[in-house]
DNA sequence: AGCACGCCGACT
DNA sequence: GTCGGCGTGCTC
């Protein structure tokens, strides 16, 4: 047995983030666990932690251990696979180990310590009784008990009825003694612990079962007193039902009150109990279940190699690239159903969005009750329950967005990952990690099979499954060309918006898409307009011919700033007066770009009288439910025109669409990002398998300033091949990912010249270390290990809450361990300044560089 | 993160 | 001469 436990406490710090040895007590032997939760003695606190380490001895001088106060779970909420996970995350990511921990569990376990308080020596004056005021004599053990007031005593008795309150409920109830409280404090006659309370409850119903044998109850309910004409029926009924009955069917069902049943109980006839029950947030939902489809050849052939591979259960990572409307959701469905025939368990990660009802009911109506859904809308109750129903085996699949990685399933067989390329699987708040990431180390973990699922995959994975290395995720390639109905992939016009501001036309709306609204309105069918929000910074564009102000030094677009007037670089600093005329053209008509789709909406209005637009975007879409409830309207036809943001491009499926229109394609191209073109490539190819899905065949118009960009022209042939070749040269002359990995330090404080020193101070010591280490060089020469650094210079968002924000890059190539440099530099630097209010921030392979 | 221990200004 | 400012150091 050991005896010393290593713990994680809660306390995110750079001082406190390693395990603390604690004696095991006794009574705790053979129950904790490496993953247990204990409320341990920290200081002059009791905090919770977590055991990720057992032994017999401990280095800590002996009078310093303390024993751990509480085991806070029966079973551990962590397993150890999850716990050695939290190590390899604290290690890749910069993170606190805690942080990383507390990632993996629901919120409703994150506890903290209360105050309890009950009456000293419980048993001594548990057989007094009410009679503690009569009975001086036995009293010796407080002096002054005797001496109790009213107040007091009223105040014992509550407490002394229930063993032990939680101070705040006292001091709720008794609001306006908290002096009385107090003073029974000093005295002894009441004493305080601490200890770690939960968030959320289990959720506990009523419910009847009967207390005697079923033949005994018949005799007795022959027997019944006449008069007791209610309580017959009652006993009857749950004679009749059997099992446990949930108290309110009773009530509901007969016309009974409580106070019926209750009496019936009282005679011993029954017995009524709190079962603990899961909330259910599709209760009100029923499923109908549903079969298998037969495959097509191409997605039988995707499913044979999977479950090649869970056959002879060995792991390994497939990349399924199958355009849009493929049929990929059916091979994800028969493999996990698979798995599960192998008593194993499967994790279908969706992106937050993507996370639709429909999607939901898919699962739901294949896997029944044994699915277990986690998405950001449940309430924290919600969530726990979803989370124990995993952690207890009842659910077998789990369906979630990226947190759902983490579902702690004791037999992992497969972890599927659809839409991969999507950048919300990168959370942005610590522990900044990808779930891409951890699920190729957890399948590793359990020897499990993991699958990426895109139209557009990203360049990484593409690139990992393209190159043959020896790295640690190394995706076999799968291909799905054709579409799961047989519909052909719908026809893309671009529209060239210079040439119509030449022609005269200064409306968001071109001929061709006006001509095509109008058409589609006549004819019944149904239409999706995307208007891409996320160009709303302010790019400057030359109207007449296309420009696009860019970055000498980095193949950039500039972002303009209004207050100094210039064009500057996110990534070197470089900066630039704004143009007043066009440097390509000398066009007047230059200026920066953006639309909101409050305005496309009423242009809408204004050019067809009468046409009804479903409107999605973060102002119509933040009420719970309110998504589902806009998509309906559409499906149902109550609406020609969905208009939306990037929400409206993913994975619905209405068959009567058959126009996609797309505002301005390039809206996302020029932002400050590398992977740009990536983004709007995957864009518009996603919003155009929203097309003509069905029997009736898509068309999509996609307005452009330029049309001749590769990403825009290769999304319109569907060409996806071509654009990877054409992007990936880009990436390789730049040093970018995938050719190399990212690091983005972030600085941020209230004064600009500290920040501004530390920051160029934070660069020079990278420099003056990875130059020892022999790690510093150009990038650009194709080493095979190389680190590279850039900057520092002010973030996109140059202040944020009355913080000054400046960031730097390291690029590098190789396996050298750069999140530990990251950190120690940032530990150095943080000792030598003293100053608490400067905060580093370090984000391993990030996807937005703000 | 807290909380305590420890050295320098405005007060009974 | 004391109460208290928050600098820095520790928590098994």
């Amino acid at each position: 047995m050991s005896r010393i436990a290593q713990v994680i406490v809660d306390v995110p710090s750079r001082g406190t983030d390693r395990p603390f040895d604690y004696i095991i007590p006794e009574s705790m032997q053979g129950w904790l666990e490496i993953g247990s939760r204990v409320g341990v003695p920290f200081g002059p606190r009791t905090l919770q932690g977590f055991v990720v380490g057992l032994s017999m001895e401990s280095d800590t001088p002996a009078v310093k251990l303390k024993p751990i106060k509480e085991l806070l779970d029966l079973t551990p909420p962590l397993s150890e696979d999850l716990v050695e996970l939290s190590e390899w995350m604290s290690a890749r990511y910069a993170c606190h180990r805690i942080t990383a921990l507390q990632v993996m569990l629901p919120a409703a376990l994150k506890g903290k310590a209360e105050r309890y308080i009950r009456v000293t020596d419980r048993s001594e004056w548990a057989e007094r009784g009410s009679n503690l005021q009569r009975d001086p004599d036995e009293l010796v053990l407080f002096e002054s008990a005797d001496e109790l007031t009213d107040m007091e005593a009223q105040i014992v008795a509550h407490i002394q009825k229930q063993q032990e309150v939680r101070m705040e409920h006292l001091t709720r109830k008794f609001a306006s003694h908290a002096d009385v409280i107090k003073q029974l404090l000093q005295r002894g006659v009441l004493s305080e612990s601490r200890s770690i309370r939960d968030k959320v409850q289990k959720k506990t119903i009523r419910t009847v079962s009967l207390h005697l044998p079923e033949d005994e109850i018949r005799t007795i309910i022959e027997e019944f007193p006449a008069k007791a004409r209610r309580q017959k029926e009652v006993l009857t009924f749950i004679a009749d039902t059997g099992g446990e009955i949930p108290l309110k069917d009773i009530m509901t069902v007969l016309g009974v009150t409580a106070g019926t049943v209750k009496s019936l109980a009282d005679k011993g006839y029954i017995v009524i109990r709190d079962m603990e029950v899961f909330r259910d947030p599709y209760k009100n939902h029923s499923f109908a279940p549903s079969q298998p489809f037969v495959l097509t050849d191409e997605q039988q052939m995707v499913y044979n190699a999977i479950v090649q591979r869970l056959d002879t259960r060995t792991e390994g990572e497939f990349l399924v690239h199958g355009i849009t409307g493929s049929g990929k959701t059916e091979v994800y469905l028969q493999s996990i159903q698979r798995v599960i025939e192998q008593d194993r368990q499967a994790i279908m990660l969706v992106p937050e969005i993507a996370l639709t009802p429909q999607m939901v009911e898919r699962f739901k109506s294949r896997f029944g009750d044994h699915v277990a859904v986690m998405h950001s809308r449940l309430s924290s109750g919600e969530r726990y329950d979803e989370w124990r129903k995993i952690r207890e085996g009842q659910a077998l699949v789990a369906i979630g967005a990226r947190s759902a990685i983490f579902a702690p399933f004791a037999n992992l067989g497969l972890i599927i990952m659809d839409e991969e390329h999507e950048t919300s699987y990168k959370q942005e708040e610590s522990p900044k990690y990808h779930a891409r990431d951890v699920a190729v180390h957890r399948a590793h973990q359990h020897g499990a099979v993991v699958i990426l699922g895109s139209a557009t995959p990203s360049l990484e994975s593409y690139h990992a499954a393209r190159s043959q290395s020896s790295d640690e995720f190394n995706p076999a390639l799968l291909e799905i060309h054709g579409r799961a109905l047989g519909s052909e992939l719908p026809e893309v016009h671009i529209v060239d918006m210079r040439e119509e501001l030449k022609e005269g036309n200064r409306s968001m709306f071109s001929r061709p898409l006006h001509q095509a609204i109008e058409d589609r309105l006549e004819k019944k069918q149904q239409i999706v307009l995307l208007l891409n929000r996320r160009g709303h910074s302010t790019f400057v564009m030359c109207r007449t011919c296309g420009y696009v102000a860019e970055c000498p030094n980095c193949d950039i677009s500039l972002t303009f700033h209004q207050r100094s007037n210039n064009l500057r670089c996110h990534y070197c600093g470089h900066a630039q007066p704004a143009p007043e005329i066009c440097p390509e053209c000398g066009s007047e008509h230059i200026r920066y770009f953006g639309t909101g789709t409050q305005r496309v909406e009423e242009e809408l209005a204004k050019l067809f009288p009468g046409i009804r637009v479903v409107r999605m975007d973060v102002d119509t879409t933040t009420q719970k439910g309110s998504h589902e409830k806009l998509l309906n309207q559409f499906r149902d036809k109550q609406a020609d025109l969905l208009l939306g943001t990037q929400m409206v491009a993913k994975g619905l499926d209405f068959p009567d669409v058959t126009l996609v229109g797309v505002i301005a394609a390039d809206s996302a191209l020029h932002l400050p990002d590398f992977r740009a073109a990536e983004k709007t490539f995957q864009l518009l190819t996603q919003v155009a398998g929203r097309a003509g899905r069905h029997h009736l065949p898509g068309e999509v118009i996609v307005q452009t300033y330029n049309p001749d960009h590769y990403s825009v022209v290769h999304a319109s042939r569907h060409d996806y091949a071509s654009f990877v070749r054409e992007e990936l040269k880009h990436r390789q002359v730049l040093s970018y990912p995938p050719y190399c990995r990212l690091a983005l330090i972030t600085f941020s404080h209230e004064k600009l010249p500290l920040l501004v020193r530390i920051a160029e101070n934070y660069v020079q010591m990278v420099k003056d270390h990875s130059h020892k280490l022999g790690w510093l060089g150009s990038l650009e020469r194709f080493s095979a290990e190389a680190l590279d650094v850039l900057g520092p210079v002010a973030s996109p968002i140059p202040r944020l809450k009355n913080r000054y924000r400046f960031q730097c890059m390291i690029k590098w190539r190789g396996d050298m361990d750069v999140a530990r440099l990251a950190e120690h530099i940032s530990e150095q630097l943080q000792d030598s300044v003293r100053d608490k209010d400067l905060q580093i921030s370090i984000d391993v392979d990030p996807q937005v560089l703000m």
